[in-house]
DNA sequence: TATAATTTTTAGGTCACCCTAAATATTAAT
DNA sequence: ATTAATATTTAGGGTGACCTAAAAATTATA
């Protein structure tokens, strides 16, 4: 099925929205992601429907169909690879890859990307962390944590990151915190959720809920 | 100036026709170039106009101004950048590059193209044999003439090709022709202008004259 | 120089993708 | 079970980029 750019980009939202809640994706939280109206989510669905990506019922909500679903993966597939050739080739840092990715991710050719990801090594995960599926659209999985599951004492090694915002991976690089890095808790302040961790060997800060929620880690 | 990517198109369009013809480019040779109707480039060349990246006098014709043949000159720097990449790095051949460098090249990121362009080790040349302009818009200049400006006995390396269609480019690469090959001229054929060219050091073919005058090469 | 041929533009329409405002359906709350 | 709040869709419109057919301007030719 030939769909634009834009459709493309709709199947993606309706992907990473049903990752999240696993159950049909509403109008609104499409058109909130997609920073536009609910009218023109409306509007999409319609015309994605038709073309029979998606499984829409009227008030109730979409889900992909398998060949939306295969639309959806092969763009999030298109997506990390060009992050990892950003970051790990072109020497750009983890916080500056992703709208350029969104750009890059619309190029369709398959002897493209494939040879894309042979160049690469065939990297499993891209620069924050993410699972790239592979050209049948399998994702691998990996049993992580948030690092505030972990209880004082405990160590993990940073596996990814849930949160993709720029400041948020700016403020990481502050800290050298980064994929790989090891990641102890001292203590935990029950006030605020807070922990106090030691990062790699070196250094210990305290970081926010919000922080830890957002750092995934993988329990050694 | 913001262009959309059709725009960028259209600027590249008369840059190339101007190239060659070196005056005031006309509505049907646009149309003719992009496959699309007079009436369209028309609209297009109002909306261009308005934007100040053309000078547009209505059934006169059509030039780049300043800004146009920076925008013009970009899009060139980045596809034949993009081609370097596919080539040298995802080991395409040169008859494969054109139409995914196409798409590639209206990802307008300068720190992207830059970053490219060092990481390809700032080639100055495509693997046609154009030359790729600086971040400035400028063309390295080479001496080149068509192989069938030599005659016998004189021999010439292979710089580029005039034309860049796929099924010449694949007619060279089945006569052992590429970027670099050296070829001596061992006799013409009045009649029909053809040539009888040694190829590197080893076999001998003749080549029409459409043949020869789309080789570019240097004299050694 | 008048007419024919060619080129270019205008007129009017389509399609994808977006918008706002208004109407309708669903869900939550009293 | 109504009513209120929220979610979603419809209605009507705009823009960029195309199209065909017809009109107008330019250029070539007799």
């Amino acid at each position: 099925m030939n769909v634009t750019a834009t459709e493309e980009n709709y199947l993606k939202a309706i992907f990473k929205i049903n990752e999240r809640t696993n159950k049909a994706v509403n109008t609104n939280s499409i058109a909130a992601l997609m920073n536009t109206s609910p009218a023109s989510v409306t509007d999409m669905l319609k015309r994605l429907s038709e073309k029979k990506v998606i499984n829409y019922i009227k008030y109730k909500g979409v889900t992909l169909s398998p060949e939306g679903n295969k639309i959806a993966t092969n763009l999030i597939r298109r997506h990390r690879l060009w992050e990892v050739f950003l970051v790990n080739k072109l020497n750009f840092s983890w916080e500056n890859v992703h709208d350029i990715a969104e750009e890059l991710e619309h190029i369709k050719s398959d002897r493209l990307i494939n040879s894309l990801d042979n160049f690469l090594g065939n990297p499993r995960f891209d620069p924050h962390g993410d699972p790239i599926p592979n050209a049948e659209g399998k994702f691998m999985l990996r049993n992580q944590i948030s690092l505030d599951q972990l209880r004082p004492g405990q160590i993990g090694t940073l596996v990814g990151v849930k949160e993709h915002d720029s400041p948020f991976l700016t403020y990481l690089n502050s800290l050298n915190i980064e994929l790989g890095t090891q990641l102890k808790v001292i203590s935990k302040i029950d006030f605020d959720h807070s922990m106090k961790v030691k990062i790699d060997t070196n250094n210990e800060s305290q970081l926010s809920q919000k922080i830890c929620k957002n750092l995934l880690v993988k329990r050694i």
